[in-house]
DNA sequence: CTTTAATAGGTATTTACAATACGTATTAAC
DNA sequence: GTTAATACGTATTGTAAATACCTATTAAAG
């Protein structure tokens, strides 16, 4: 059970950019800071904005920022979108349908079921319950 | 979010056996059945039997048997058994405890939950709930 | 006791796909 | 108009799952 480096950094930048929701974040400040590919970045800046968790700036002095309060972002709607196509049981993706192993459906149902439980789980948490303590600039 | 086909094919072989729980099934028969490879299907085999949920029998005749009811084989252990050393992020595995990222131990704990949440729903259901309706020679 | 049918398990290879890189277009600030 | 940023398509790389192969071991059957 396994979720790609893609949600996992997704949910790393959500969590960064919750700690100075004032500013906004380039994909550049990002990936220097995690020591990642800014491409890379980039890519999954453009899921969580077509997702509607952030909204983008270009141009000169643009980025990224969180588009409603971090207490509003549903870690499990975040989740669902960054792992977005990704079949949990190889019968469950595109061309699955025909599953030529007899009795797949009984365990896709309880598939689903589980997995739906995880991500009601992930749902019961925000943003804001796993951001970072202090945003900068507001110690002591 | 995705299990391995280790785990997939593993759960269908338990199916199949748990359909015919009197006789032995040996890898070669499940993977000719199956259309997979059966060097695949013993390792998974193996697994299985190393979790006490199969017992195995070399030589002449010999091949795997529920090592219990059916009944008493619950999906979750199945799938922590075949999905062992799987990290859910790469920061659960080993040499993670590093995590360059700050804030992923706020991450971390959700995300635990999430799975504790996945395996114990799967917890809920037992291979009898799953299998086959009818084992081969009782119809009608 | 030899043959045959099966698992056990190590190692090597293949392959699929996530991860990354690159390049160009687009947009907006200054 | 120049610069700083996102947008996004495509190409490449790297890694790990999936598979294949080979040899040992075990036990039944003749």
């Amino acid at each position: 059970m396994r979720l790609t480096s893609f949600t996992d950094y997704g949910l790393r930048m959500l969590m960064r950019m919750a700690s100075a929701p004032d500013r906004a974040f380039s994909t550049a400040e990002l990936a220097e800071e995690f020591g990642l590919s800014r491409n890379h970045l980039s890519k999954i800046m453009q899921k969580l904005a077509q997702g509607g968790h952030v909204t983008t700036r270009r141009g000169g002095g643009g980025g990224a920022t969180l588009a409603r309060s971090a207490r509003d972002i549903r870690l499990g709607g975040v989740v669902r979108l960054l792992e977005e196509g990704q079949a949990l049981v190889e019968c469950f993706g595109p061309g699955g349908g025909d599953c030529s192993i007899s009795g797949c459906c009984g365990l896709k149902a309880r598939l689903r079921s589980a997995e739906a439980a995880f991500l009601a789980d992930l749902d019961r948490s925000t943003l804001a319950d796993i951001a970072l303590a202090q945003p900068e600039g507001a110690e002591a």
